[in-house]
DNA sequence: CTTTGGGACACTGTATACAAAACCTCACAG
DNA sequence: CTGTGAGGTTTTGTATACAGTGTCCCAAAG
Protein backbone atom coordinates (compact mmCIF):
# COMPACT_ATOMS: atom_id res chain seq x y z
CA UNK A 1 0.00 0.00 0.00
CA UNK A 2 3.02 2.08 -0.57
CA UNK A 3 0.99 5.18 -2.60
CA UNK A 4 -2.06 4.08 -0.39
CA UNK A 5 -3.54 4.08 -4.07
CA UNK A 6 -5.44 0.66 -4.31
CA UNK A 7 -6.78 0.07 -7.83
CA UNK A 8 -4.25 2.93 -8.91
CA UNK A 9 -7.60 3.98 -10.92
CA UNK A 10 -6.50 8.05 -10.62
CA UNK A 11 -2.92 8.46 -10.32
CA UNK A 12 -2.79 11.90 -8.02
CA UNK A 13 0.15 13.90 -8.20
CA UNK A 14 0.69 13.74 -4.25
CA UNK A 15 1.16 9.73 -5.32
CA UNK A 16 3.73 10.41 -8.16
CA UNK A 17 5.85 12.99 -5.50
CA UNK A 18 5.64 10.40 -3.30
CA UNK A 19 7.00 7.80 -5.82
CA UNK A 20 9.57 10.13 -6.92
CA UNK A 21 11.01 11.63 -3.77
CA UNK A 22 10.76 8.31 -2.43
CA UNK A 23 13.05 7.07 -6.11
CA UNK A 24 15.17 10.23 -5.14
CA UNK A 25 16.10 9.29 -1.50
CA UNK A 26 16.55 5.51 -2.55
CA UNK A 27 19.19 6.43 -5.03
CA UNK A 28 21.05 8.70 -3.48
CA UNK A 29 20.10 11.72 -5.00
CA UNK A 30 18.35 13.19 -2.04
CA UNK A 31 21.06 12.43 0.52
CA UNK A 32 20.63 12.04 4.04
CA UNK A 33 20.11 14.86 6.47
CA UNK A 34 19.50 16.92 3.18
CA UNK A 35 16.93 19.19 4.05
CA UNK A 36 13.24 19.18 1.98
CA UNK A 37 11.96 22.27 1.24
CA UNK A 38 8.77 22.65 0.45
CA UNK A 39 9.45 25.76 -2.20
CA UNK A 40 11.93 24.25 -3.75
CA UNK A 41 10.91 20.26 -3.97
CA UNK A 42 7.31 21.90 -5.73
CA UNK A 43 9.17 24.25 -7.92
CA UNK A 44 11.47 21.21 -8.85
CA UNK A 45 8.58 18.67 -9.96
CA UNK A 46 5.89 21.62 -10.96
CA UNK A 47 3.20 21.05 -8.72
CA UNK A 48 1.92 23.10 -6.14
CA UNK A 49 3.30 22.86 -2.01
CA UNK A 50 0.19 21.18 -1.30
CA UNK A 51 1.09 17.45 -2.83
CA UNK A 52 4.84 18.38 -1.70
CA UNK A 53 3.39 18.23 1.81
CA UNK A 54 1.35 15.39 1.94
CA UNK A 55 3.93 13.53 0.25
CA UNK A 56 6.23 14.12 3.31
CA UNK A 57 3.88 13.15 5.79
CA UNK A 58 3.78 9.80 3.71
CA UNK A 59 8.08 9.56 3.72
CA UNK A 60 8.08 10.17 7.60
CA UNK A 61 5.53 7.43 8.52
CA UNK A 62 7.44 5.33 6.44
CA UNK A 63 11.01 6.24 8.16
CA UNK A 64 12.48 7.69 5.16
CA UNK A 65 12.00 11.36 6.32
CA UNK A 66 12.12 13.34 9.81
CA UNK A 67 10.04 16.05 10.78
CA UNK A 68 10.44 18.53 13.37
CA UNK A 69 7.63 21.17 13.29
CA UNK A 70 8.03 24.20 12.45
CA UNK A 71 11.72 23.22 11.26
CA UNK A 72 11.27 21.27 8.75
CA UNK A 73 11.79 17.65 6.95
CA UNK A 74 15.03 16.20 6.31
CA UNK A 75 15.87 12.99 4.28
CA UNK A 76 16.34 11.06 7.33
CA UNK A 77 19.91 10.06 8.42
CA UNK A 78 20.49 5.76 8.67
CA UNK A 79 23.37 5.60 11.44
CA UNK A 80 25.41 2.04 11.69
CA UNK A 81 23.41 1.06 14.44
CA UNK A 82 20.31 1.53 12.77
CA UNK A 83 21.02 -0.25 9.69
CA UNK A 84 21.95 -2.95 11.88
CA UNK A 85 18.65 -3.16 14.06
CA UNK A 86 16.87 -2.79 10.77
CA UNK A 87 18.34 -6.96 10.38
CA UNK A 88 16.77 -7.93 13.32
CA UNK A 89 13.38 -6.87 12.56
CA UNK A 90 13.37 -8.31 9.26
CA UNK A 91 14.61 -11.94 9.90
CA UNK A 92 11.18 -11.65 12.57
CA UNK A 93 9.13 -10.49 10.23
CA UNK A 94 10.50 -12.31 6.76
CA UNK A 95 11.07 -15.41 8.90
CA UNK A 96 7.05 -15.56 9.26
CA UNK A 97 6.55 -14.30 6.21
CA UNK A 98 8.26 -17.38 4.71
CA UNK A 99 6.29 -19.39 6.89
CA UNK A 100 2.94 -18.12 5.91
CA UNK A 101 3.98 -18.64 2.25
CA UNK A 102 4.33 -22.03 2.44
CA UNK A 103 1.36 -22.47 4.96
CA UNK A 104 -0.75 -21.17 2.50
CA UNK A 105 1.11 -21.56 -0.79
CA UNK A 106 -1.05 -21.68 -3.87
CA UNK A 107 0.06 -22.49 -7.36
CA UNK A 108 -0.93 -18.93 -8.54
CA UNK A 109 1.30 -17.92 -5.78
CA UNK A 110 4.12 -20.01 -6.42
CA UNK A 111 3.68 -19.34 -10.18
CA UNK A 112 4.41 -15.63 -9.04
CA UNK A 113 7.37 -16.20 -6.98
CA UNK A 114 9.05 -18.08 -9.71
CA UNK A 115 8.26 -15.46 -12.34
CA UNK A 116 10.22 -12.38 -10.27
CA UNK A 117 12.85 -15.01 -9.81
CA UNK A 118 13.56 -15.34 -13.21
CA UNK A 119 13.29 -11.82 -14.30
CA UNK A 120 15.65 -11.02 -11.44
CA UNK A 121 17.76 -14.14 -13.36
CA UNK A 122 17.88 -12.02 -16.11
CA UNK A 123 18.40 -8.86 -14.83
CA UNK A 124 21.83 -10.38 -13.41
CA UNK A 125 22.99 -11.66 -16.30
CA UNK A 126 22.37 -8.38 -18.29
CA UNK A 127 23.88 -6.69 -16.01
CA UNK A 128 21.27 -4.11 -14.98
CA UNK A 129 22.31 -3.78 -11.28
CA UNK A 130 19.15 -1.15 -10.50
CA UNK A 131 16.70 -3.56 -11.70
CA UNK A 132 18.73 -6.38 -9.80
CA UNK A 133 18.13 -4.35 -6.74
CA UNK A 134 14.09 -3.47 -7.44
CA UNK A 135 13.80 -7.33 -8.25
CA UNK A 136 15.26 -8.51 -5.04
CA UNK A 137 12.85 -5.96 -3.27
CA UNK A 138 10.23 -7.37 -5.25
CA UNK A 139 11.12 -10.98 -4.61
CA UNK A 140 11.05 -10.61 -1.01
CA UNK A 141 7.62 -8.42 -1.35
CA UNK A 142 6.28 -10.98 -3.22
CA UNK A 143 7.03 -13.84 -0.36
CA UNK A 144 4.84 -11.32 1.63
CA UNK A 145 1.93 -11.47 -0.25
CA UNK A 146 2.66 -15.31 -0.60
CA UNK A 147 1.71 -15.18 2.92
CA UNK A 148 -1.84 -13.44 2.82
CA UNK A 149 -1.65 -11.33 5.94
CA UNK A 150 -2.68 -7.79 4.99
CA UNK A 151 -0.88 -5.97 8.02
CA UNK A 152 2.43 -8.18 7.54
CA UNK A 153 2.67 -6.82 3.82
CA UNK A 154 1.38 -3.05 5.11
CA UNK A 155 4.49 -3.12 7.25
CA UNK A 156 6.38 -5.22 4.44
CA UNK A 157 6.39 -3.11 2.13
CA UNK A 158 8.63 0.14 3.83
CA UNK A 159 10.45 -2.51 5.59
CA UNK A 160 12.22 -3.85 2.12
CA UNK A 161 12.39 -0.25 1.21
CA UNK A 162 14.57 0.86 3.68
CA UNK A 163 16.18 -2.02 3.56
CA UNK A 164 17.39 -1.52 -0.30
CA UNK A 165 18.00 2.19 0.96
CA UNK A 166 20.52 0.68 3.27
CA UNK A 167 22.30 -1.24 1.05
CA UNK A 168 22.38 1.54 -1.62
CA UNK A 169 23.66 3.88 1.20
CA UNK A 170 26.53 1.14 1.94
CA UNK A 171 27.82 0.07 -1.22
CA UNK A 172 27.14 -2.99 -0.25
CA UNK A 173 26.55 -5.57 -3.23
CA UNK A 174 25.07 -9.02 -2.59
CA UNK A 175 26.88 -11.20 -4.98
CA UNK A 176 25.54 -14.60 -6.74
CA UNK A 177 24.86 -15.65 -3.19
CA UNK A 178 21.36 -13.89 -2.88
CA UNK A 179 20.21 -15.62 -5.70
CA UNK A 180 20.81 -19.40 -4.46
CA UNK A 181 19.30 -17.93 -1.40
CA UNK A 182 16.16 -16.64 -2.79
CA UNK A 183 15.97 -20.11 -5.28
CA UNK A 184 15.92 -21.92 -2.05
CA UNK A 185 13.81 -20.40 -0.23
CA UNK A 186 11.37 -20.47 -2.93
CA UNK A 187 11.64 -23.85 -3.05
CA UNK A 188 10.86 -24.53 0.56
CA UNK A 189 8.14 -22.72 0.14
CA UNK A 190 7.03 -24.20 -3.03
CA UNK A 191 7.36 -27.39 -0.96
CA UNK A 192 4.59 -26.18 2.03
CA UNK A 193 7.91 -26.90 4.44
CA UNK A 194 6.86 -24.37 6.89
CA UNK A 195 9.72 -24.85 8.90
CA UNK A 196 11.94 -24.86 6.61
CA UNK A 197 10.67 -21.97 4.76
CA UNK A 198 11.16 -19.96 7.75
CA UNK A 199 14.59 -21.24 8.80
CA UNK A 200 15.80 -20.45 5.01
CA UNK A 201 14.60 -16.97 5.11
CA UNK A 202 16.21 -15.95 8.47
CA UNK A 203 19.68 -17.44 6.97
CA UNK A 204 18.96 -14.75 4.16
CA UNK A 205 18.59 -12.30 6.31
CA UNK A 206 21.78 -13.26 7.88
CA UNK A 207 24.07 -13.53 5.27
CA UNK A 208 22.23 -9.92 4.39
CA UNK A 209 23.49 -8.78 7.13
CA UNK A 210 27.34 -10.12 7.18
CA UNK A 211 26.99 -8.12 3.88
CA UNK A 212 26.23 -5.07 5.52
CA UNK A 213 28.94 -5.77 8.33
CA UNK A 214 31.45 -6.14 5.94
CA UNK A 215 30.61 -3.34 3.54
CA UNK A 216 30.62 -0.96 6.82
CA UNK A 217 34.05 -2.06 7.82
CA UNK A 218 35.41 -2.18 4.78
CA UNK A 219 34.38 1.08 4.38
CA UNK A 220 35.84 3.18 6.70
CA UNK A 221 39.32 0.60 7.85
CA UNK A 222 40.07 3.66 9.46
CA UNK A 223 42.17 3.05 12.87
CA UNK A 224 38.43 3.12 14.14
CA UNK A 225 38.92 3.17 18.00
CA UNK A 226 35.71 1.48 19.43
CA UNK A 227 33.61 3.98 18.40
CA UNK A 228 32.75 6.14 21.32
CA UNK A 229 30.02 8.29 19.16
CA UNK A 230 26.74 7.12 19.74
CA UNK A 231 25.35 7.18 16.41
CA UNK A 232 28.05 6.60 13.73
CA UNK A 233 26.91 7.88 10.45
CA UNK A 234 26.08 5.81 7.33
CA UNK A 235 26.96 7.54 4.16
CA UNK A 236 28.15 7.32 1.13
CA UNK A 237 29.77 10.41 -0.13
CA UNK A 238 31.67 12.69 2.74
CA UNK A 239 28.78 14.05 4.28
CA UNK A 240 29.64 17.76 3.08
CA UNK A 241 28.28 18.98 6.21
CA UNK A 242 29.15 22.39 6.42
CA UNK A 243 28.73 24.37 9.30
CA UNK A 244 24.83 24.40 9.29
CA UNK A 245 24.62 24.03 13.05
CA UNK A 246 20.57 22.74 12.63
CA UNK A 247 18.95 20.00 11.11
CA UNK A 248 21.12 22.44 7.53
CA UNK A 249 19.51 25.06 6.56
CA UNK A 250 20.93 25.48 3.14
CA UNK A 251 23.55 28.34 1.96
CA UNK A 252 20.92 31.35 1.26
CA UNK A 253 22.62 32.97 -1.89
CA UNK A 254 22.19 30.43 -4.32
CA UNK A 255 19.61 27.88 -3.31
CA UNK A 256 20.55 25.38 -6.34
CA UNK A 257 23.15 23.79 -7.14
CA UNK A 258 24.44 21.48 -4.22
CA UNK A 259 27.78 20.53 -5.93
CA UNK A 260 29.56 23.36 -7.91
CA UNK B 1 7.11 8.34 16.10
CA UNK B 2 3.02 8.35 15.92
CA UNK B 3 2.77 11.70 15.80
CA UNK B 4 5.48 12.17 13.34
CA UNK B 5 6.71 15.28 16.49
CA UNK B 6 9.65 14.07 18.15
CA UNK B 7 10.34 16.82 20.49
CA UNK B 8 6.79 17.61 20.94
CA UNK B 9 8.65 21.60 21.18
CA UNK B 10 5.48 22.46 18.90
CA UNK B 11 2.01 20.99 18.60
CA UNK B 12 0.25 21.66 15.09
CA UNK B 13 -2.78 21.23 14.40
CA UNK B 14 -2.09 18.34 11.90
CA UNK B 15 -0.89 16.27 14.75
CA UNK B 16 -3.71 17.55 17.14
CA UNK B 17 -6.38 17.01 14.60
CA UNK B 18 -4.67 13.52 13.90
CA UNK B 19 -4.34 12.47 17.60
CA UNK B 20 -8.26 13.07 17.49
CA UNK B 21 -9.07 11.40 14.76
CA UNK B 22 -6.69 7.79 15.93
CA UNK B 23 -8.64 8.48 18.93
CA UNK B 24 -11.62 8.93 17.39
CA UNK B 25 -11.67 5.58 14.86
CA UNK B 26 -10.03 3.35 18.27
CA UNK B 27 -12.78 4.54 20.92
CA UNK B 28 -15.57 3.65 17.67
CA UNK B 29 -16.86 7.63 17.45
CA UNK B 30 -15.90 6.67 13.85
CA UNK B 31 -17.12 3.47 12.95
CA UNK B 32 -15.37 0.89 10.33
CA UNK B 33 -16.05 2.25 6.45
CA UNK B 34 -17.91 5.33 7.75
CA UNK B 35 -16.66 8.44 5.01
CA UNK B 36 -14.04 10.76 6.38
CA UNK B 37 -15.82 13.96 4.26
CA UNK B 38 -12.60 16.59 4.65
CA UNK B 39 -15.31 19.72 4.82
CA UNK B 40 -16.84 17.91 7.72
CA UNK B 41 -13.80 17.16 9.96
CA UNK B 42 -12.39 20.25 9.49
CA UNK B 43 -15.81 22.15 10.71
CA UNK B 44 -16.32 19.58 13.30
CA UNK B 45 -12.47 20.30 14.45
CA UNK B 46 -12.66 24.04 13.89
CA UNK B 47 -9.62 23.79 11.52
CA UNK B 48 -9.20 24.14 7.55
CA UNK B 49 -8.88 21.36 5.26
CA UNK B 50 -5.16 21.26 4.93
CA UNK B 51 -4.24 19.80 8.77
CA UNK B 52 -7.14 17.16 8.05
CA UNK B 53 -5.77 16.04 4.64
CA UNK B 54 -2.36 15.49 6.10
CA UNK B 55 -3.64 13.97 8.58
CA UNK B 56 -5.58 11.37 6.49
CA UNK B 57 -2.30 10.53 4.74
CA UNK B 58 -0.93 9.45 8.33
CA UNK B 59 -3.57 7.70 8.90
CA UNK B 60 -3.78 5.89 5.86
CA UNK B 61 0.34 5.00 6.39
CA UNK B 62 -0.53 3.62 9.80
CA UNK B 63 -3.78 1.84 8.46
CA UNK B 64 -6.57 2.93 9.82
CA UNK B 65 -7.78 4.73 7.02
CA UNK B 66 -8.13 3.55 3.41
CA UNK B 67 -8.07 6.54 0.81
CA UNK B 68 -9.41 6.14 -2.80
CA UNK B 69 -8.19 8.52 -5.12
CA UNK B 70 -10.90 11.01 -6.28
CA UNK B 71 -13.23 8.99 -4.12
CA UNK B 72 -12.56 9.57 -0.66
CA UNK B 73 -11.04 8.66 2.58
CA UNK B 74 -13.05 6.12 5.04
CA UNK B 75 -12.56 4.02 8.22
CA UNK B 76 -10.63 0.99 7.54
CA UNK B 77 -12.89 -1.46 7.89
CA UNK B 78 -11.52 -5.17 10.06
CA UNK B 79 -12.27 -8.49 9.07
CA UNK B 80 -12.28 -10.96 11.36
CA UNK B 81 -9.44 -12.55 8.86
CA UNK B 82 -7.71 -9.60 9.03
CA UNK B 83 -8.11 -9.11 13.10
CA UNK B 84 -6.53 -12.53 13.47
CA UNK B 85 -3.47 -12.25 10.98
CA UNK B 86 -2.14 -9.45 13.15
CA UNK B 87 -1.96 -11.54 16.21
CA UNK B 88 0.74 -13.36 13.88
CA UNK B 89 2.60 -10.54 13.28
CA UNK B 90 2.25 -9.28 16.86
CA UNK B 91 4.03 -12.78 18.08
CA UNK B 92 6.55 -12.30 15.65
CA UNK B 93 7.54 -8.69 16.55
CA UNK B 94 6.35 -8.37 20.36
CA UNK B 95 8.48 -11.79 20.87
CA UNK B 96 11.79 -10.03 19.29
CA UNK B 97 11.17 -6.76 21.44
CA UNK B 98 10.60 -9.13 24.39
CA UNK B 99 13.87 -10.78 23.56
CA UNK B 100 15.63 -7.77 22.42
CA UNK B 101 14.79 -6.25 25.74
CA UNK B 102 15.90 -8.78 28.08
CA UNK B 103 19.15 -8.68 25.87
CA UNK B 104 19.40 -4.67 26.34
CA UNK B 105 17.71 -4.55 29.67
CA UNK B 106 19.23 -1.42 31.75
CA UNK B 107 17.88 -0.45 35.25
CA UNK B 108 16.16 2.49 33.97
CA UNK B 109 14.06 0.43 31.22
CA UNK B 110 13.32 -1.92 33.94
CA UNK B 111 12.24 0.73 35.95
CA UNK B 112 10.20 2.67 33.16
CA UNK B 113 8.68 -0.87 32.75
CA UNK B 114 7.59 -1.39 36.41
CA UNK B 115 6.13 1.87 36.95
CA UNK B 116 3.81 1.12 33.70
CA UNK B 117 2.76 -2.06 35.52
CA UNK B 118 2.04 -0.26 38.79
CA UNK B 119 -0.19 2.32 36.85
CA UNK B 120 -2.06 -0.27 34.96
CA UNK B 121 -2.46 -1.90 38.25
CA UNK B 122 -4.05 1.19 39.80
CA UNK B 123 -6.21 1.93 37.00
CA UNK B 124 -7.29 -1.51 37.03
CA UNK B 125 -8.48 -1.28 40.78
CA UNK B 126 -10.53 1.99 39.94
CA UNK B 127 -12.02 0.35 37.29
CA UNK B 128 -10.96 3.03 35.06
CA UNK B 129 -11.11 0.50 32.06
CA UNK B 130 -10.50 3.34 29.11
CA UNK B 131 -7.22 3.67 30.94
CA UNK B 132 -6.70 0.15 31.12
CA UNK B 133 -7.26 0.09 27.78
CA UNK B 134 -4.06 2.80 26.99
CA UNK B 135 -2.01 1.54 30.07
CA UNK B 136 -2.00 -2.28 28.33
CA UNK B 137 -0.53 -0.25 25.66
CA UNK B 138 1.82 1.34 26.60
CA UNK B 139 3.26 -1.27 28.51
CA UNK B 140 3.98 -3.43 25.02
CA UNK B 141 5.47 0.00 23.80
CA UNK B 142 7.92 0.15 26.52
CA UNK B 143 8.79 -3.22 26.32
CA UNK B 144 9.64 -2.10 22.43
CA UNK B 145 11.69 1.15 23.87
CA UNK B 146 13.76 -1.31 26.24
CA UNK B 147 14.47 -3.36 22.89
CA UNK B 148 16.44 -0.28 21.89
CA UNK B 149 15.50 -0.99 18.20
CA UNK B 150 14.49 2.21 16.52
CA UNK B 151 12.69 0.62 13.74
CA UNK B 152 11.09 -1.87 15.79
CA UNK B 153 9.67 0.77 17.72
CA UNK B 154 8.63 2.74 14.47
CA UNK B 155 6.32 0.07 13.15
CA UNK B 156 4.84 -1.19 16.95
CA UNK B 157 3.41 1.75 17.90
CA UNK B 158 0.70 2.18 14.95
CA UNK B 159 0.41 -2.12 15.12
CA UNK B 160 -0.18 -1.52 18.98
CA UNK B 161 -3.28 1.15 18.34
CA UNK B 162 -4.74 -0.90 16.00
CA UNK B 163 -4.29 -4.23 18.57
CA UNK B 164 -6.24 -1.58 20.49
CA UNK B 165 -8.70 -1.11 17.74
CA UNK B 166 -9.15 -4.96 17.16
CA UNK B 167 -9.93 -5.50 20.89
CA UNK B 168 -12.09 -2.37 21.45
CA UNK B 169 -14.17 -3.58 18.24
CA UNK B 170 -14.93 -7.05 19.33
CA UNK B 171 -16.16 -5.95 23.50
CA UNK B 172 -13.02 -8.84 24.18
CA UNK B 173 -11.60 -7.61 27.37
CA UNK B 174 -8.88 -9.95 28.93
CA UNK B 175 -9.82 -9.68 32.34
CA UNK B 176 -6.73 -10.26 34.95
CA UNK B 177 -4.75 -13.42 32.87
CA UNK B 178 -3.20 -9.96 31.21
CA UNK B 179 -1.85 -8.62 34.45
CA UNK B 180 -0.20 -11.95 35.51
CA UNK B 181 1.13 -12.10 32.00
CA UNK B 182 2.19 -8.94 32.05
CA UNK B 183 4.12 -9.17 35.18
CA UNK B 184 5.79 -12.30 34.32
CA UNK B 185 6.78 -11.10 31.05
CA UNK B 186 8.33 -8.10 33.10
CA UNK B 187 10.42 -10.58 35.27
CA UNK B 188 11.86 -12.74 32.37
CA UNK B 189 12.94 -9.06 31.27
CA UNK B 190 14.06 -7.98 34.38
CA UNK B 191 16.36 -11.25 34.58
CA UNK B 192 17.56 -11.04 31.30
CA UNK B 193 16.24 -14.00 30.03
CA UNK B 194 15.97 -13.54 26.50
CA UNK B 195 14.49 -16.98 25.65
CA UNK B 196 12.13 -16.66 28.73
CA UNK B 197 11.27 -13.30 27.46
CA UNK B 198 10.38 -14.07 24.28
CA UNK B 199 8.56 -17.10 24.81
CA UNK B 200 6.54 -14.92 27.26
CA UNK B 201 5.28 -12.49 25.19
CA UNK B 202 4.51 -15.06 22.79
CA UNK B 203 2.24 -16.67 24.88
CA UNK B 204 0.98 -13.66 25.90
CA UNK B 205 0.23 -12.34 22.69
CA UNK B 206 -1.46 -16.30 21.99
CA UNK B 207 -3.31 -15.96 25.02
CA UNK B 208 -4.67 -12.46 23.78
CA UNK B 209 -5.85 -14.18 20.63
CA UNK B 210 -7.57 -16.63 22.04
CA UNK B 211 -9.50 -14.00 24.19
CA UNK B 212 -10.58 -12.26 20.82
CA UNK B 213 -11.19 -15.50 19.11
CA UNK B 214 -13.46 -16.59 21.98
CA UNK B 215 -15.43 -12.82 21.86
CA UNK B 216 -16.04 -13.18 17.85
CA UNK B 217 -17.93 -16.33 18.20
CA UNK B 218 -19.43 -15.35 21.16
CA UNK B 219 -20.53 -12.14 19.56
CA UNK B 220 -22.06 -14.09 16.76
CA UNK B 221 -23.05 -17.49 17.72
CA UNK B 222 -26.18 -17.69 15.22
CA UNK B 223 -25.73 -20.79 13.10
CA UNK B 224 -22.70 -19.99 11.89
CA UNK B 225 -21.97 -22.06 8.81
CA UNK B 226 -18.11 -22.15 8.13
CA UNK B 227 -18.19 -18.51 6.69
CA UNK B 228 -18.19 -18.34 3.16
CA UNK B 229 -18.16 -14.90 2.68
CA UNK B 230 -14.80 -14.06 1.93
CA UNK B 231 -14.66 -11.01 4.55
CA UNK B 232 -16.65 -11.20 7.24
CA UNK B 233 -17.38 -7.62 8.84
CA UNK B 234 -16.02 -7.06 12.73
CA UNK B 235 -18.39 -5.02 13.53
CA UNK B 236 -19.47 -3.46 17.26
CA UNK B 237 -22.60 -1.98 16.34
CA UNK B 238 -24.90 -3.39 13.73
CA UNK B 239 -22.98 -1.60 10.53
CA UNK B 240 -26.00 0.48 9.30
CA UNK B 241 -24.38 -0.10 5.86
CA UNK B 242 -28.32 0.94 4.24
CA UNK B 243 -28.13 0.47 -0.05
CA UNK B 244 -25.01 3.05 -0.35
CA UNK B 245 -23.67 0.90 -3.80
CA UNK B 246 -19.84 2.82 -3.01
CA UNK B 247 -17.51 3.48 0.34
CA UNK B 248 -20.87 4.74 1.53
CA UNK B 249 -21.41 9.24 0.49
CA UNK B 250 -23.59 9.45 3.02
CA UNK B 251 -26.70 10.93 2.48
CA UNK B 252 -27.17 13.95 0.56
CA UNK B 253 -29.59 16.40 2.26
CA UNK B 254 -28.69 16.57 6.08
CA UNK B 255 -25.33 15.52 5.87
CA UNK B 256 -24.94 14.91 9.64
CA UNK B 257 -26.80 13.11 12.02
CA UNK B 258 -25.46 9.32 10.83
CA UNK B 259 -27.99 7.78 13.44
CA UNK B 260 -31.75 9.00 13.52
C1' DC C 1 -42.48 -0.60 -14.15
C1' DT C 2 -37.73 -0.52 -15.61
C1' DT C 3 -34.08 1.75 -17.79
C1' DT C 4 -31.41 5.50 -19.56
C1' DG C 5 -29.86 10.14 -19.99
C1' DG C 6 -29.25 14.87 -18.31
C1' DG C 7 -28.49 18.11 -14.89
C1' DA C 8 -27.38 19.55 -10.24
C1' DC C 9 -24.76 18.83 -6.27
C1' DA C 10 -20.95 17.39 -3.36
C1' DC C 11 -16.44 16.38 -2.79
C1' DT C 12 -11.66 15.82 -3.85
C1' DG C 13 -7.37 17.59 -6.05
C1' DT C 14 -4.62 21.38 -6.70
C1' DA C 15 -3.14 26.07 -6.52
C1' DT C 16 -2.59 30.45 -4.35
C1' DA C 17 -2.42 33.71 -0.39
C1' DC C 18 -1.46 35.23 4.15
C1' DA C 19 0.42 34.96 9.01
C1' DA C 20 3.75 33.54 12.20
C1' DA C 21 7.82 31.47 13.52
C1' DA C 22 12.73 30.54 13.03
C1' DC C 23 16.98 31.47 11.09
C1' DC C 24 20.84 34.21 9.36
C1' DT C 25 23.32 38.44 9.00
C1' DC C 26 25.40 42.14 10.74
C1' DA C 27 26.34 45.70 13.61
C1' DC C 28 27.58 47.19 18.12
C1' DA C 29 28.99 46.87 22.88
C1' DG C 30 31.94 44.82 26.23
C1' DC D 1 38.14 39.51 19.67
C1' DT D 2 33.81 37.70 21.47
C1' DG D 3 29.13 37.88 22.94
C1' DT D 4 24.54 39.76 22.03
C1' DG D 5 20.57 41.84 20.07
C1' DA D 6 17.75 43.91 16.09
C1' DG D 7 16.18 43.49 11.49
C1' DG D 8 15.24 41.17 7.34
C1' DT D 9 14.58 36.94 4.85
C1' DT D 10 13.29 32.31 4.39
C1' DT D 11 10.22 28.81 5.34
C1' DT D 12 6.59 26.48 7.52
C1' DG D 13 1.63 26.39 9.06
C1' DT D 14 -2.85 27.40 7.90
C1' DA D 15 -6.62 29.25 5.32
C1' DT D 16 -9.10 30.18 1.16
C1' DA D 17 -10.27 29.68 -3.80
C1' DC D 18 -11.05 27.30 -8.00
C1' DA D 19 -11.46 23.43 -11.25
C1' DG D 20 -12.56 18.82 -12.37
C1' DT D 21 -14.74 14.51 -11.41
C1' DG D 22 -17.88 11.35 -9.49
C1' DT D 23 -22.46 10.59 -7.63
C1' DC D 24 -27.19 11.08 -7.05
C1' DC D 25 -31.80 12.37 -8.36
C1' DC D 26 -35.35 12.69 -11.45
C1' DA D 27 -37.62 12.83 -15.64
C1' DA D 28 -38.67 10.78 -19.96
C1' DA D 29 -38.65 6.94 -23.08
C1' DG D 30 -39.19 2.07 -23.78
Amino acid sequence: MTDQTLGAAHRTLRDEVTAELRRRILSGELAQGERLVEDRLAALLGVSRNPVRESIRVLAAEGFVQVVPRIGATVARLSVEEGEELFDVRMAIEGLAARLAARKRTPGSADRLRRVLESAKEAVEQGRLDDVADLNTAFHLAVGEAAGNSYLNLMMTPMLQRAQWVFSQTAAARGPHSWSEHLSLYEAIAAGDEDEAQARAVAHVAAARRSFLSAVDRAHDQPHEPHDQPHEPLDPAGEASGPARHPARGPVGPAHDPAP
